[in-house]
DNA sequence: GGGGAGAGATGCCGC
DNA sequence: GCGGCATTTCTCCCC
């Protein structure tokens, strides 16, 4: 059990040395800065990163119910005889004070990571797949560019159908919502005045679709085609049936 | 130091107890679901919380390199002379494969938190500010209806301009771009339909608005109004003229 | 549970 | 830096 000054102590020289800290406590937190917001007393993971990124996690929930990011100056203190953690990023011209009432435990440490995580199953690799197999998206059709960033928005895959007519694809990688629809729509529009043409497809290629995207689509005279991306649910489902055969 | 065994033995039972788990190490990370996700070896900080959420850190950047949602089973166990925490969902169809090299330090410890984070200045708090200060929106405008959910959409303010004219307003906390006028676009679209009426005005309501953005709202015939939602960066704005009169 | 939309969204890439 | 857009988005709210 460390006094609450020897506390500020460990934390201002971890953070000084770039370590990643963590501690948990019961604590206040107070947020300003984008928003305001307040999150009265209880148990609560904090979490300073080498990168000056600061989170606080609660028992529960995926993400973290406070956050800084990155670059932000912290010091812990003692005021009114309680500690505080002060942390202020004038870039995001954010602050956020943390009232400890007490510390379980703290602990940092030097933490190296040189790598990146490799994601496969993303919508690039959907509009890359019907790039490289255009007969997925519909007998007869013909990529001529994919992911092209033109001035009217991102274009998944542009292609020509089988008679002839200029088709654009606009790919999900797990269900087309009304934002899918509005986006092909923009899309064609601008596609068909900078080209001075009337006729442009559009179609939206995704796993599933919702019923109002879908009458969307119709209204627009726009199709829909079933496709999902690679790698969807792959590992579970090949290890479900390596679980099923032993049933 | 602890032994592997005894490591499988504190997590596999602080998991039973409902435990908030953080542990760092230096570890591999392997995730199939939703998409599949590869992570070479390195070192990250790994939290299960109560409702048996899974989180990877890396010692930078705010958010998780790698993560499971609640209620995901955990059990880690010795493969081949190494830890390994492996974690399933059969709900969300994923799981987690994480080969751990070495543990730096271990904790786990039961957090009690009943409270939620309170966050004012949203965009709700803006359409709202204009429900009550209709005059902010423009002179003689009568808000009639606020956060208003339609079969056509979520209407953030709709009201009467000077001319008696129905006018509907969106509300963007931040930066209006291409979406946010879809959007206003689909609601005036349906309105007038839904309505039997040729005019429906359309307005965007926000602190700043991307070029394009503005272009296509002129296209369609929409006006922005530059407004504020409350709080934002008030803290922050008055501690640095607090500061400034120091200087 | 599905659908629609916001989020203190974040992060990535291209211009 | 801005802009457009995906995200293993997440989360909330309403039907």
């Amino acid at each position: 059990m460390l006094s609450k000054e020897e506390y500020c102590d460990l934390l201002n020289d971890a953070v000084k040395r770039g370590e990643t800290i963590i501690f948990t406590c019961k604590c206040k937190v107070r947020y300003s800065g984008r928003a305001e917001a307040h999150l009265e007393t209880g148990d609560r993971v904090v979490m300073i990163k080498s990168d000056k990124a600061l989170l606080v996690h609660q028992p529960t929930g995926n993400n973290p119910v406070n956050y800084m990011k990155g670059g932000t100056q912290h010091s812990m203190s003692i005021v009114d005889g309680n500690l505080l953690l002060s942390s202020t990023n004038p870039e995001q011209k954010d602050s956020m004070k943390i009232n400890v009432d007490h510390i379980y435990f703290f602990n940092s440490y030097k933490l190296q990571d040189g790598h990146t995580v490799l994601v496969k199953g993303t919508e690039q690799d959907m509009s890359n797949m019907l790039y490289t197999n255009p007969e997925l998206v519909e007998e007869g059709f013909k990529a001529v560019s994919r992911e092209e960033q033109t001035k009217y928005g991102f274009i998944d895959v542009m292609g020509i159908d089988k008679d002839g007519t200029l088709t654009i694809v606009e790919c999900k990688r797990f269900k087309a919502d009304l934002g899918a629809v509005t986006q092909l729509r923009r899309y064609v529009e601008k596609i068909m005045v900078s080209k001075g043409i009337t006729k442009v497809r559009g179609i939206v290629a995704a796993p599933n679709i919702t019923d109002s995207a879908k009458n969307m689509l119709e209204d627009w005279g726009f199709d829909y085609k079933n496709i999902s991306p690679p790698k969807f649910h792959e590992e579970f489902t090949k290890n479900q049936s390596t679980l099923d055969s032993f049933k």
